[in-house]
RNA sequence: CGGGAUGUAGCGCAGCCUGGUAGCGCACUUGACUGGGGGUCAAGGGGCCGAAGGUUCAAAUCCUUUCAUCCCGACCA
């Protein structure tokens, strides 16, 4: 249903409108996006990490949110709404309550009974579904809903980008089986792709880790920026886009070098004080990727297991985790390092370590059967390590986090690293939560069967910040079309010519009608602070009424993307804004 | 959690070392001028100097404690 309106009928004049912005930039904001966002008057700051979103930022959310539901109603996802306050029961059912960690904000209640903020709501959802289906006739079911979630961060940073409370949209899908499941997982995929293209980012969907899932069935969505957190490997060449600790590196293409009848004797060297790599390295005159560094880790708190890696390299813990089985690996403290080793931190070696120790050695190890390597004894090294004739490797690995300088795993050709922001996530749960949570049906052969879940999210609020984080210029942000949060503004340079004042109150009605979100700066400002206040919120589209347009029969129009500044004529007025703005979002990549 | 820094008007900051009635810019109010890129002039309003203790005749300033905020780090043996 259309309105129509009447004169004054119309809320969005700024004149009236809550838009506290700020000339200078707020003291504790490092990035672009969160010091335009407080500039602009769209958030203000709460608490650390807490923010209010101001009318301008509400609108830009709402309108990710409602392309985010409706590509997932599309997708023939359901709308639900779940509490934020959860019980403790589910999380300990779960076996999350003691796992999840510092993140989860506790609260008891009056009675002394546990609760907790939903950081996620895959207890709450699997106990809601488990109760209603028992049927495979019932199955699949995916439910999603846009809320508030709360994480207690270690170190909330970066504004509406890692916040502890923000807008997320989850969903949950339950199937019968695998195949289902994968079938629900590539929907969710293709729907994401489809809203982010439709908010107007530049993104890739990257490879993630799907821990003990394994497969395919784990994509961050990223948003292409300098200022992202992450950092993702893609391919020059082919569609390969990976998380740094997702991707995989290859094993050497040459021949494992198993002949170590040339590798001279184990020789015990003196280091004194030489613990790291380099110190090692600067110490012997050698490489480091003459050297095995020999990383002590525990894991799940317990089993401790070796990982070997060229010195030059880095442990993807991840990796290792996934290899042995672990849910959570960390380094040996100094206490267990000298109880193992008998050494103190930094002389650490495989020679005889590993007999007593699972022992991990990353793939590329085996090219070389002379190494340097720590010898389990204060102040001294080993030179000339052979791992075949040492050690009991218990296998060799992809262990190392992939360099720019590794060939891609998929296709063999260049690789380049880039930042990201991680926006939307896609992930196969598996049977994980309905197994521990007894989320059962009937098949059609009448057998009791877990449901096969997934779990899938997009950051709402993140996104805004995002947006703004790929498309700003050093006067302020430049929202694309569908998300900015008004399409269009008119700015009346009218002062005291009520003409002017008039005509533009009469654009600003018709372009409401044609159901554009328009916004009309009808403040007694000055020209100047009307021009940097738009370009500083970002309106992709600016109209300008002036006494001598007025007098030529003309508006001036301003694309934010470009700076390109043009003439509509006001006589036919709807007809050309119509073609302007259609012109404008195909700039932007999109049709109306 | 470890390291560093900062809390003074709505925002951005000075003052603190060397104790003596709290200042600047922006924003706000009023008036005049101005009127196409955050304008000018004039006159105003607004502060328990984060909180609590202490030292002192006297504390924004010195001391102690505490709270908050921000930055860096939190696997490389």
């Amino acid at each position: 249903m259309k309105r129509s309106f009447a004169k004054g009928d119309l809320n969005m004049r700024l004149s009236r409108y809550y838009v506290p912005t700020l000339k200078e930039d707020p003291a504790d904001a490092e990035v672009m996006s969160h010091k335009l966002l407080m500039r602009a008057g769209m958030i203000r700051k709460l608490t650390s990490g807490i923010y209010n979103y101001l009318p301008m930022g509400l609108r830009s959310i709402n309108k990710v949110a409602k392309i985010v539901r409706e590509e997932m109603d599309r997708a023939g996802a359901m709308e639900v709404s779940m509490p934020m306050v959860q019980p403790a029961d589910l999380w300990v059912e779960s076996g999350r309550w003691d796992y999840y960690g510092k993140e989860l904000l506790r609260v008891k209640d009056r009675h002394g009974r546990d609760y907790c903020l939903g950081p996620t709501h895959e207890e709450v959802i699997t106990d809601l579904v488990r109760g209603e289906i028992g049927s495979y006739k019932q199955l699949p079911v995916n439910l999603y809903q846009i809320q508030n979630k709360f994480r207690d961060e270690i170190r909330p940073r970066f504004g509406l980008m890692r916040g502890r409370e923000f807008i997320m949209k989850d969903a949950y899908s339950f199937d019968k089986d695998e195949e289902g499941a994968e079938k629900s997982y590539w929907e969710m995929f293709e729907a994401y792709k489809a809203a982010f293209s439709r908010i107007g980012l530049r993104f890739k969907p990257v490879q993630a880790d799907s821990g003990a899932i394994g497969g395919d069935f784990s994509h961050e969505f990223m948003v292409l920026a300098d200022t992202g957190e992450d950092t993702i490997a893609s391919c020059k060449s082919c569609e390969f886009g990976a998380n740094l600790e997702k991707a995989k590196v290859n094993a050497p293409e040459d021949s494992c070098n198993s002949d170590d009848s040339a590798t001279p004797a184990l020789e015990e060297v003196g280091t004194p004080d030489a613990r790291t790599v380099d110190e090692v390295c600067a110490y012997l005159n050698i490489e480091p990727s003459k050297l095995i560094k020999t990383l002590l880790l525990k894991v799940d708190g317990k089993e401790p297991v070796l990982a070997l890696i060229r010195g030059d390299r880095e442990l993807n813990d991840i990796k290792l985790r996934n290899l042995v089985g672990g849910n959570e690996i960390e380094m040996a403290d100094e206490d267990l390092v000298k109880d193992l080793t008998g050494a103190p931190v930094g002389f650490a070696g495989p020679v005889t370590l590993s007999k007593n120790i699972r022992t991990f050695a990353d793939h590329e190890l085996c090219l070389d059967n002379d190494w340097v390597t720590g010898a389990n004894k204060a102040d001294t090294h080993y030179r000339h390590v052979s791992l075949a004739r040492d050690c009991e490797i218990d296998k060799f690995a992809d262990l190392r986090v992939i360099e720019e300088t590794d060939s891609c795993p998929e296709c063999g050709k260049e690789i380049e690293f880039t930042k990201g922001i991680e926006v939307g996530h896609v992930f196969k749960l598996g049977t994980k939560y309905s197994e521990k949570m007894d989320a059962t049906f009937l098949d059609e052969n009448g057998k009791t069967k877990h449901m096969v879940m997934g779990c899938y999210g997009i950051g709402v609020s993140r996104i805004v910040a995002s947006a703004i984080e790929q498309n700003h210029d050093e006067n302020g942000c430049i929202f694309p079309p569908a998300i900015a949060p008004f399409e269009v503004a008119i700015i009346s340079l009218a002062g005291k010519d009520q003409a002017v004042a008039d005509k533009a109150e009469e654009l600003y009605n018709e372009i409401a009608k044609l159901g554009v979100d328009v916004c009309y700066d009808d403040r007694k400002e000055r020209p100047g602070v009307k021009f940097a206040e738009a370009d500083l919120i970002g309106y992709p589209m600016q109209l300008v009424l002036g006494g001598k347009g007025l007098k030529n029969g003309i508006i001036e129009t301003k694309d934010r993307k470009t700076g390109e500044k043009g003439e509509l004529p006001l006589d036919n007025f709807v007809e050309a804004f119509t073609a302007w703005r259609k012109e404008i979002w195909e700039k932007w990549g999109m049709s109306l």
